[in-house]
DNA sequence: CTGAAAGCGCTTACAG
DNA sequence: CTGAAAGCGCTTACAG
């Protein structure tokens, strides 16, 4: 592969001059700058990133480690970071942890090494050592969707409120007559794993309704962990009228337990799920999820992160997670209650409010 | 970030010994190695893989460049080759192309720039001019899904071949009755978008069927083209009593469609989807779909391209796909009919087959 | 406007 | 077994 060398050997000139026409420095004649230009051309030059970026020490990179690839909450929140970089002149290597703390931690120190210049996570752990030691290291960096609480550093947090929304669900719930409700949960040391749980536990308080330990089922995220909870839900002597999974994968797991046994939703079992995807629509039957302004988030994630790098003060963001209406708790009351629950909405659009 | 230099001197020993424990090459007293060790540990020092690779001239890093990661075939594609890459030692870099060329040669270039070891490609087109002069140039590289035909270098191709799967799949349509077919295709200039057309006229002929151009809707692998080309059929004068989508996210468009008028599958119109994803089970009704080894394909793809980059003979590999009849396309026969059609399988395993 | 030179952090013959 | 030195491909003060 031709080298800057090269470059400035077919054209004449120094490899300084080489180097600032490809950086546009504006002291070059026009002359030196067409030589360039053409050799370039000529040899089909591309500039070595790696050398460079020794040099320069930036690599104008993004490192994103997300908790699992299958799920299409992450896959969405992905492909807007990708979008929001790449606008921004920073390109992005995305690290599948699977939700494993080991994985994760393999891909950051696989990014460290390559010294990205940021790094957007959202942890699968209550924090590692080496997350902690990154945190406080040098290396500018977000937390998305998920965080480490208790830090002893400042790590902006951008991510979706679904509280009110976990509230709108259950008067949704409630107003349907159902009782006993249950909570598939992610891990508790995600924030994400134990914020649901709250925030289902407190809406329920408000109705005066209990969540008993042998309706909190310990997920992992993942559609096996799903499907295990409700086959223990399905196995009690009085099962939950309602499941409500913490992410859309655990659902899809719920889903294939009621199934297996033959059993129907919303009749023998009610179903909603935290995160919405547009295969939700076409389910049997279409299932009730709150939706998160995924695509904002992603993009928001990647402006504080630039921010950090370039040295301007970054924003934690919050936004509201709202409640999508379908048949899976069963029928949906009339269309004419003054609770701010939207029935539906376009199949892949997010919504965004701040 | 401390440096090689750093831990040299609080080791007290030169940078050549240092890295020479870092390589384990073994001609290091055990003194020092002990010594290096201890500095590494209380430095926290992490080789520069930057650094590393512009001496090296290798960055153990593969570059991955697949058509759309919204599409859950190529997630799990992808999952699957960073998980083998990982286990033969190299990271991965993932490009999204969205479907999008221009995007694809955006990604090409920035990997190629970052001085990758190996690509893995599946083209969005029929071939720009980056992707042949990358073919020819000395980068080693591999097709996995879909290819380029006609290369005049040899370019290692994984994939499937799913024309036995569609030849199964027109048998069980025509079983039930079905005689007016038609077929949300791909983009002709992919392989993947014509050889699924040509399989499934193919196999129409053999029942005398044809396959009016009325019939053959072009789409381009993603939801919102299913949505618009099945509306397009809806409005015919005399509707197809079947579509194929050619990949999962034009069925989930078709869906959108159909629903959108009020109709039903299989009752209005039926749907089967080449690509099977674990949702299919769920939907309403279950989709029939031919189901790819994707699995076994991003692990074969690995395999051939770090043949390729440490100087082995790669392998081409083609595994075949099968159809997974569901209840899309109306009742399936009874199961002892003695075709070689799967009636079902567990939802998230591939199987391969060679 | 231009070039010679230093240096980014490593690895690796070469000499001892 | 060990170190001094060259060099990977760039960028960027510095001097002219």
């Amino acid at each position: 592969m031709a080298s800057i060398k090269d470059v400035a050997a077919e054209a004449g000139v120094s490899v300084a001059t080489v180097s600032r026409v490809l950086n546009e420095h504006p002291s070059v004649s026009v002359d030196a700058r067409a030589r360039v230009l053409a050799a370039v051309e000529a040899l089909g030059y591309r500039p070595n990133a790696v050398a460079r970026s020794l040099r320069t020490d930036q690599t104008r990179t993004l490192g994103l480690v997300i908790s699992d690839v299958m799920n299409p909450y992450f896959t969405t929140l992905a492909r807007s970071v990708e979008e929001e970089a790449r606008a921004l002149g920073y390109s992005v290597i995305i690290g599948n942890a699977d939700e494993r703390p080991d994985l994760q931690d393999h891909h950051v120190r696989t990014l460290l090494d390559r010294r990205i210049d940021g790094l957007l996570v959202s942890p699968t752990d209550g924090g590692s050592p080496l997350m902690l030691d990154t945190a406080r290291g040098g290396t500018p960096m977000v937390f998305v969707d998920r965080w480490i609480p208790g830090l002893d550093v400042d790590v902006p947090v951008v991510r979706a409120d679904g509280r009110q929304a976990v509230r709108d669900l259950v008067a949704h719930l409630y107003g349907l007559g159902h009782r006993r409700l249950a909570i598939i949960a992610g891990p508790a040391a995600t924030t994400t794993g134990s914020e649901r749980v709250e925030a289902f536990r407190e809406a329920l308080a408000e109705y005066g309704l209990p969540l008993p330990d042998a309706y909190t089922g310990q997920g992992d995220f993942q559609a096996e962990s799903g499907r295990r909870v409700t086959d223990a839900f399905l196995d009690l002597a009085e099962p939950p009228e309602v499941v409500f999974a913490a992410d859309n994968l655990m659902a899809l797991g719920a889903l294939d337990a009621v199934r297996a046994r033959g059993m129907r939703v919303p009749q023998d079992i009610a179903l909603a799920a935290f995160d919405d995807i547009p295969w939700f629509v076409h389910t049997d039957p279409p299932v009730t999820a709150i939706a998160q302004p995924t695509g904002e988030l992603g993009r928001a994630a990647v402006r504080a992160l630039v921010d950090m790098i370039e040295g301007r003060p970054p924003q934690s963001v919050t936004l509201a997670a709202h409640l999508v209406v379908r048949r899976s708790c069963g029928e949906p009351a009339p269309a004419t209650t003054p609770t701010p629950i939207s029935s539906e909405e376009p199949p892949v659009t997010n919504r965004s409010q701040s």
